[in-house]
DNA sequence: GTTGAGCGTT
């Protein structure tokens, strides 16, 4: 059988690039993964019904519509609220742009759109819950099964050499990089987290958290009751159980919006009466429930997006208060991401592995014989949804920070959950 | 008993 290719593109009026098919006439999704990275399916527009319709995917294989291919041009799915590509700065696939808004940035900056495929800047990584005895070249062992390792460090105590328990690793590439922020790593015999460090995260908008906080806990709730019982909401992408028992946990779903949903309620887990509401920001200073609007952007809870649902006009409307117009709110947005160093880089709330460490029996005097207590709630979460800022507008630079001072000063406060 | 551990001598 001649090669036979159908036609895609990442928009239904984009030029199509030519992906061949199988011998029987399907076409496998990872041949469309291969040209348009982090695909996960393909839609077109039905010639008879204008409606755009998804086709047939079954075990990784797009099979033909009724008709057969044709000519048609197949527009590539993308998870729901992502650009397109996977980000292993959270190992997951946010990047919270409205299609629209991708359509625009892409008119204004093809290059840009490509910069988003594949050829990320990786970024340090810290590994915690490291082994005394673990050495970098341990680590480089350990993590060249994931990808090219770049480099490790273990950092230690100047005077003892003693390790200090965590170290970073660097990664060649975004993809491995993904892979290992989603999953905990057992490292000589300890359940170890990798996240993107401090350094490396953004601020937060406190009512976009996707963390809540569970009161009234008992001391018989395990971190997996928690886990299958919030599962019935959204995705759970972390439990954490503080110990000694303190009589509350947090919960993190994929979902900002399933956890807001949840803020105010009182559930039912095995037959006790929890409470939930709003997780704040770990280590806020003095500052109290009420203050909270200070730990915004600045700019209004949805100025700069997240996740869900923000129509791609509706972030001119937040900004009224504040009497911007589209230039300034342009200004204002690189002078937020030239602040934070790593263009492109998205900022993170609560990363996904991090908590198993309530179960894992560590503590401040970490036991470093662990051989945890076994209530390992961990079924390796699925990675977080991070908060998202366009990645295109940051060369202009610092020379905006003055103008926007004030609001500058929320962006390393708290939220680093 | 209602707010979480640890974050880089550059």
């Amino acid at each position: 059988m001649a090669d036979m290719y159908i036609r895609v593109a990442e928009e239904e009026n984009e030029e199509p690039m030519e992906i061949p098919s199988e011998d029987d006439g399907t076409v496998l999704l990872s041949t469309v993964a291969a040209q348009f990275p982090g695909a996960c399916g393909l839609r077109y527009r039905s010639p008879i019904s204008q409606c755009m319709r998804g086709v047939r995917l079954a075990e990784g294989v797009l099979h033909a519509p009724e008709n057969g291919w044709g000519n048609l041009v197949y527009v590539v799915n993308y998870p729901k609220d992502c650009g397109g590509f996977m980000d292993p700065t959270y190992g997951t696939f946010p990047l919270h742009e409205s299609a629209d808004n991708k359509r625009k940035m892409d008119e204004i900056d093809a290059s840009s759109a490509k910069i988003k495929r594949g050829d990320q800047k990786t970024s340090d990584l810290i590994v915690l819950g490291l082994p005394w005895k673990t050495t970098e070249q341990d680590l480089k062992d350990y993590f060249s099964t994931f990808g090219d390792v770049i480099m490790v460090q273990v950092k230690r105590d100047a005077k003892t050499g003693n390790s200090k328990g965590f170290g970073f690793v660097r990664f060649t590439d975004w993809e491995a990089q993904g892979k290992v922020i989603t999953q905990r790593h057992m490292i000589d015999g300890r359940w170890c987290d990798c996240k993107l460090p401090n350094s490396k995260q953004g601020p937060d908008e406190p009512m976009r958290s996707r963390k809540v906080f569970v009161g009234r806990c008992t001391e018989d709730m395990t971190s997996d009751d928690l886990r299958q019982f919030f599962m019935q909401y959204g995705e759970v992408t972390d439990v954490f159980i503080p110990k000694p028992f303190r009589a509350f946990a947090f919960v993190t779903f994929a979902d900002d919006q399933i956890a807001a949903s949840l803020c105010g309620e009182d559930l039912i887990i095995k037959g006790v009466s929890v409470h939930i509401s709003n997780a704040e920001p770990k280590h806020s200073g003095r500052g109290h429930m009420m203050d909270r609007v200070r730990y915004g952007n600045g700019f209004g809870a949805q100025a700069f997006g997240s996740s869900s649902s923000r129509s791609s006009s509706s972030s001119l409307g937040n900004f009224s208060n504040f009497n911007l117009n589209p230039a300034m709110m342009a200004a204002a947005q690189a002078a937020l991401q030239s602040s934070w160093g790593m263009m492109g880089m998205l900022a993170q709330q609560g990363q996904s592995a991090t908590s198993g460490s309530s179960a894992s029996g560590a503590s401040s005097a970490r036991d470093q014989t662990q051989y945890s207590t076994g209530t390992s709630n961990y079924s390796s979460g699925s990675a977080a949804l991070g908060w998202g800022a366009g990645t295109n507008a940051a060369s202009s630079g610092s020379g905006f920070n003055s103008s926007f001072g004030s609001s500058m000063e929320s962006k390393s406060t708290g939220w680093g959950m």
